[in-house]
DNA sequence: CGGCTGCTTGATCGCTCTCAAATGGGGTGG
DNA sequence: CCACCCCATTTGAGAGCGATCAAGCAGCCG
């Protein structure tokens, strides 16, 4: 382990799994973590391998995708620093139904099933959280699932992108910059549609000055463009 | 409450939320639950109410649907005897994201917030418990969310069908016949996509005999041609 | 028996997927 | 440092699935 434990010990601290734990209590939880690091293309864990680990991001980003018997691929989400992945041991199922991939070079803190229950063995509060934490994975991938019954591509699209902006994003000159390498592929996966569609979506938004993009790179020039295509309102902003 | 505390308790240890409790601790939570009994058609909880209680169904089916802004419905699921709905308090939401009605005439069990907050302190079972079932409904909305993107409607509807055969069918003479009111209407809720859609798909399986269907009913005759739909083969029944 | 609710069916339209091919930027190796 | 190659992206053309609009029909309950 290459992080010192009282360093470990401050990073839980901010992990809303361990959210209520005491110091004391943390420590315990760190002097048990694994560390591990990943370039990026390299997996965390694989799809259908046995759910032996549970993971939290300490930095760069995962992507979390599933693929389907006949080839599609789908991305469920991506997780960055402080956000909890491969969950599967948590509720005891056997193997992993998603693939977890570095995007950037990242690094992750993990705990072993065994000793996870272990964990919430002695500390409840980690069990509550965890019911926290999925219960707001349900209600997130509830409301995409209602998105994508009722809603076009193009509004999926902004909506999508407003997420991404929330969870990782970095001011620049020209506006806001999604702050990780993102291909048409991959937003075309995260809103269930083609990178055809995606492609001529985000070229038609950078004609009308709502975005700039380029290689796996997307910057937003006019948010609130963005929030009212998302909404569907009439544009009136300049 | 109409029911006797030892049958109460009977019934309990049958629900997946309380496994692992002792028949004492059974009794604790059955004396504390709460009963409701709900006509067709009527609300045991409405989308956006303050999430007050958890429920377990004791007999009848309950719906659980949510309804967008711009009014476009969708059914999340069914709840039969013995599974949980209006499972929020579980995690800490403030309201229900999703309306929970009686289809038919329903009992349900209820436990308040405080009263769960409690038994969820006295028994780490229950915490437990609750982490898989919330474990395994995300996994299931996981893998309606990839149909969505990637399965045409007719495949869809077959799934949805197979799905409720599963949850709740009974053998009759000419098939197998889902077991509670279902209209186009809500099968389309279901699968998303439109009543006319679904009225045009089961049209022309009832033309190829494989369902026989009436108002609010539907019957299956063919089960296994179904299957071969749901899962794409060539169908090689008779 | 009448009205309501749920179901069927036709016609049309348009969004989005599919298939195809060309373009261009960036990184790598010479 | 330059040239090449690969991968991401763009763009076009066409087809088709399924939504939408619009009637008409038929059980079922009161």
């Amino acid at each position: 382990m290459a992080l010192l434990r009282d360093e470990v010990t401050e990073i839980l601290s901010t992990v809303r799994l361990f959210r209520d734990l005491t110091r004391q209590q943390l420590t315990d939880v760190a002097a048990a973590a694994g560390l591990v690091k990943k370039e990026p293309g390299r997996a965390f864990f694989i799809q259908g391998a046995e759910a032996r680990r549970l993971y939290v991001v300490l930095k760069g980003r995962v992507k979390i995708g599933r693929i389907t018997p006949e080839g599609h691929q789908i991305v469920v989400r991506y997780a960055g620093a402080g956000d909890l992945f491969g969950c599967v041991p948590l509720y005891g199922g056997t193997e992993y139904p998603a693939t977890g991939e570095a995007v950037t070079a990242s690094e992750a803190l993990y705990w072993n099933r065994m000793t996870m229950d272990r964990l919430m063995g002695c500390y409840p509060p980690i069990a509550l959280n965890a019911l926290e934490l999925l219960g707001q994975e349900l209600s997130d991938i509830r409301s995409r699932y209602q998105e994508l019954v009722t809603e076009k591509v193009e509004r999926r699209v902004a909506r999508a992108l407003l997420r991404l902006i929330n969870q990782s994003s970095r001011k620049v000159d020209a506006g806001i910059l999604i702050d990780f390498p993102l291909s048409r592929q991959d937003l075309a996966e995260i809103t269930g549609t083609t990178l055809h569609t995606v492609s001529r979506i985000l070229s038609a938004w950078e004609q009308r000055g709502i975005v700039t993009s380029g290689r796996r790179k997307i910057v937003i020039t006019r948010p609130r463009a963005l929030v009212s295509i998302a909404e569907d309102l009439s544009e009136e902003d300049l």
